[in-house]
DNA sequence: TTTTTTAAATGACTGCGGGTCATTAAATAA
DNA sequence: TTATTTAATGACCCGCAGTCATTTAAAAAA
């Protein structure tokens, strides 16, 4: 807040106070999520008002959109750095989940994408996004092959893979906190058992055991 | 509409009331999804007045809480009963996949339920839910032991993580369609990469496969 | 330097959403 | 027939996303 308060006339001004909103945003959303996130706080933040928000992003979708890609790009550059020669599958795993969850909004932004993010947001950001997406899988895929011993092909499909357990596995994560609320033990059981870190590791590593199990030819059938 | 004016005085007439709200509800959300859905036209659609709702459900999300316990009692129902006393892995995940997704409301419902759903909705709905949940997945894990011949702890293991896949896997199936709209090769192929048919069956049986190699006693380490 | 032009920023506005509550009236009990 | 209970009503509140005619800062032209 209180930094610029000049117009933005030209393209590099106009690209600097279109980061200076998502900036705002980053921190409104990790303040009070993404239920909680509306525009017009997101103004106060940044200090212009509402109206002023609309010329740089359509709808309060492309917001979210533009800081997932961000943070799919953020996470992607901590975990290749964490990457090392060769590793256990599990090390693999273990790294990507720890670094994936380690950044704040990746994780909950993933989880809203396609069915609430990607309905509200013009076509050229979904491709432009989805063209993002594309080059990061490439980009990890080809990290991951030699450190997995894994061809192209199937390094690929585990990268992609990995992004659907994740999503699935951290749904529990998701939860409402039942700090101070007293749960009966059986549904304290049942939450406890959906930890989501047991889950995502187990089922990785049964899925790279999968994809190197199969012989490269089989696919349907 | 037009079906009862009376009152709902017997707790019989109220429960009756509550479920043709549901019922309504559920067409509702099948027009319109869960983003559309308005607690407004729902009243519009029962015959009632909006505060009427508000009668016999807390919130919007309890009514969305109660469709989902509902729907995931129809569908495990339905799945059971398609259980054959012998299947293969594919067969068994395939049965699970088609009949999870011939229910309109079932995957929506479950993949907004952590995120959004839980965290309107009292305490008290919230176990009664999971415990329908914990009930659902017993009476599931003890049909499919000896249809794929587990033990109990690994069956139940396997139900569990399906519910995870199945999330994570029909994401895709949620993006807006882009019937109409011209697509970028790259894009389209992505997009046909997370057909969630193949990606469901394909991790499921390699998560069988690892569960039913993993000896017994080793969990964590 | 002064005037004109451009477009970034504004803020009042709309419509719709979930949810509330004092009032009304239908059904039951007295 | 009258009194009591409570299901149902509908007007109401507030906050939301998004719009747009107007204002005004800054650049361009004179």
């Amino acid at each position: 807040m209180s930094t610029e308060r000049r117009r933005a006339r030209t393209e590099d001004e106009k690209h600097f106070r279109r980061q200076q909103i998502l900036d705002a945003a980053e921190q409104h959303f990790s303040e009070v999520g993404y239920e909680g996130f509306s525009m017009a706080n997101l103004a106060k933040l940044v200090g212009v008002v509402k109206g002023t928000l609309y010329l740089y992003f359509k709808t309060r979708e492309e917001v979210f959109l533009t800081l997932y890609n961000q943070s799919l790009v953020r996470w992607s550059h901590v975990f290749l750095e964490q990457l090392q020669g060769s590793m256990t599958d599990r090390d693999y795993v273990t790294t990507l989940y720890t670094t994936a969850l380690a950044d704040g909004s990746f994780i909950p932004l993933l989880t809203r994408l396609e069915h609430v993010i990607e309905h509200n947001v013009s076509i050229e950001s979904l491709i432009q996004s989805k063209r993002n997406f594309i080059e990061r899988v490439d980009c990890l895929a080809q990290a991951t092959a030699p450190v997995l011993s894994l061809n192209q092909s199937q390094s690929v499909e585990l990268v992609k893979t990995m992004g659907v357990l994740l999503v699935g596995a951290t749904r529990a994560d998701q939860s409402p906190s039942l700090h101070g609320e007293d749960i009966p033990d059986d549904v304290q059981a049942l939450i406890d058992s959906f930890s989501s870190e047991n889950i995502f590791i187990k089922n990785a590593c049964r899925i790279i055991s999968g994809i190197r199990t199969a012989d490269g030819s089989i696919t349907e059938s």
